[in-house]
Formats: C-alpha cells, sequence, structure tokens
DNA sequence: CAGATAAGTCAATATGGCTGACATAAAATC
DNA sequence: GATTTTATGTCAGCCATATTGACTTATCTG
C-alpha cells in the first residue's frame, strides 16, 4: 500500500491551509459576492440556474447576493433572446472593475506560487485537483482550453 | 510572460470547485467540527491558543463548537504540566471514531485523486499549494515528515 | 390549454464567524 | 511581594452565508 494515510492527511491539510489564505478577503464586499462576480465575468451572458448550478447554493441564498450586485451596479440581467424566462448575466464595466480588484491578491498569490513551482508541478496540481472534483461536468470546464469554455 | 493571466484564473477556479466537493459534510456536525477533530486529532496535547492559530478564528468562535465537543465527550482537556493555564486537548476514543468518520469521505477522495494523478503530479500538487500558503510557520508543518509534527 | 420550468420573494432557522467587555488563574517581571 | 502579562473562558449582541418550505409570475412546451 503505496498509499500511506499519512500522505493522504497532508493532503487534506495543505488544502485547508491553501484554502484558508486564498480566500483571506479583502473589505467591502464578502466572498459570496466575490465567487458571483468570478464567474459571470468569465462566463458573459450564463443564466441564473448555471450560475447556482456552480456554486451549489440555492436560489435564496444566491438572490440576497446577486441582487445586491444588481442593484449597485455591477451586474446587469437581461431576458434571455431564446428563453425569456431567463435572465442573462452581465458585469458592468464597474463590475470588471470590482471583479479586478477583488481577484488581485488572488491572482497574486497563485501566480507566484505556480512560478515558484514551475511548470510541471503546476501539471500536477492541476491533474491531482481536477480528481478531486466530483463532477464529469465540472471537470470538463478544464478540458484544456486556451480560452474561456 | 509565460504565466497567462487565463492559467492562473484556471487555477483560483480548479481550487474552488475541488475545495467545494472536498468540504462536502457528511450529517451530524458541522466543518468547524470537524476541523477541530482533524488538529485535536493530528496534534495531540495542543494547546487552546494553537489551535486557534491554526484555525485563524476568535476564541469566543472556538469555544461554542470546542466547548460543544468537549461537553458531548469527544475531546478532554488537562491542565499544562509546565504552564498550568494551558488547556491541553486531546480526542478520547469517541473523538477518534467521530474523527475517523468525518475525516472518511475526505480521504478517500483524496487518495483517490492521488492514485489516479500518481507521485509525480502529487509532488507538484504539494509544491503549489506550499507556495500558496501565507505563513513559513504553516508552511513549517509539510517539512517532509513521515509522522506527524 | 395544461403542465413544467426559470426566476423571484417571504419567512423562519442554522452555522460560523465577528467585536467588545469582563473574569480568573497562573506565570513572568519589576 | 506586588504588579503586569498571558492563557483561557464567558456573556452579549451582531453579521454573513447558508438552509427549508411555501408561494408567485412569466414563459415555454407538449
Amino acid at each position: 500500500m503505496f498509499l500511506r494515510e499519512e500522505e493522504v492527511r497532508q493532503g487534506i491539510e495543505l488544502l485547508f491551509f491553501a484554502y484558508r489564505d486564498f480566500t483571506a478577503e479583502p473589505d467591502g464586499f464578502g466572498r459570496a459576492h466575490h465567487r458571483v462576480v468570478h464567474f459571470v465575468g468569465r462566463h458573459p451572458h450564463m443564466t441564473v440556474g448555471d450560475l447556482l448550478a456552480i456554486l451549489r447554493i440555492t436560489k435564496q441564498s444566491l438572490n440576497r447576493v446577486l441582487g445586491q450586485l444588481v442593484r449597485r451596479g455591477f451586474i446587469i440581467q437581461h431576458r434571455g433572446p431564446e428563453d425569456r424566462r431567463q435572465r442573462l448575466l452581465e458585469l458592468t464595466e464597474r463590475g470588471r472593475e470590482l471583479e479586478r480588484q477583488l481577484s488581485e491578491p488572488q491572482r497574486i498569490r497563485v501566480a507566484g506560487a505556480y512560478r515558484k513551482a514551475g511548470p510541471q508541478a503546476v501539471e500536477g496540481f492541476r491533474k491531482v485537483l481536477l480528481g478531486i472534483i466530483a463532477g464529469d461536468d465540472d471537470r470538463r470546464r478544464f478540458d484544456r482550453r486556451a480560452a474561456r469554455g
């Protein structure tokens, strides 16, 4: 049994510490707002349902956060042209600024870690994290795309 | 600039999805209880202060959770032999059972990902996560120890 | 048209954090 | 030995993020 339990437990702790430091928030908005702005930024015109599926929270939880972002002018919603029940989400210019500001510390932190570790380590990091992700659909988001999916 | 922003943003998303799936909780106790039981299990006789430093929460937050675990017989406290102000923490037999039960899904998930990805990928995973962790003291927890530190 | 679906809303509740103020015991220092 | 600092605990109130359940509205689909 090459996979000693200790090694696995260390991996679990690594995830805990890395995520803890990685999500140390700047002021203003919270983590929930950050996540919404992040995913809307990466998938312009996504529906509310798409966002719910990604975040795995209830629409009641999302609505507080999303409502605030819409009312304060960071996100705009427009009706789906195909299906008019849908509300397609998009960042405004202010929203894009907010996204940059919120994600900057994370980008710096991850970029630094990537640089120090080198491309081969990054490849391993990706492989392991992909293995931890549960759903095929979520994993497919990372199918060697160079641009956004 | 070899580190394209897209690559870094993918890394950030990978962390989000992996952590989201990784912390899908079984019933009974919450994440906070799990974390306490995990760290006390790995560092028997640690002080309350040590635990606070690891979790980076306030003692008021910790005390609700820790108090429940102590009252329900999962953790015992005893006075520090050197410094009698300290309360050294230890899992009881029930506590060890609880820890096993709570961590099992995580261990299975991480072990599976490690196995699929292979030892070299695991090495890269460790390197990158260590780079993301902010403090030297926290990183030192992973100094190539085979056993607990 | 009937039923299903996408989204929004109201209300109540749980969890896990926070600040501030204060208490106690023990250690460390002057 | 008196004073100060430290480790821990506790009370009280607050905030953010999530939940379940019930219900509405608009729209799409069979």
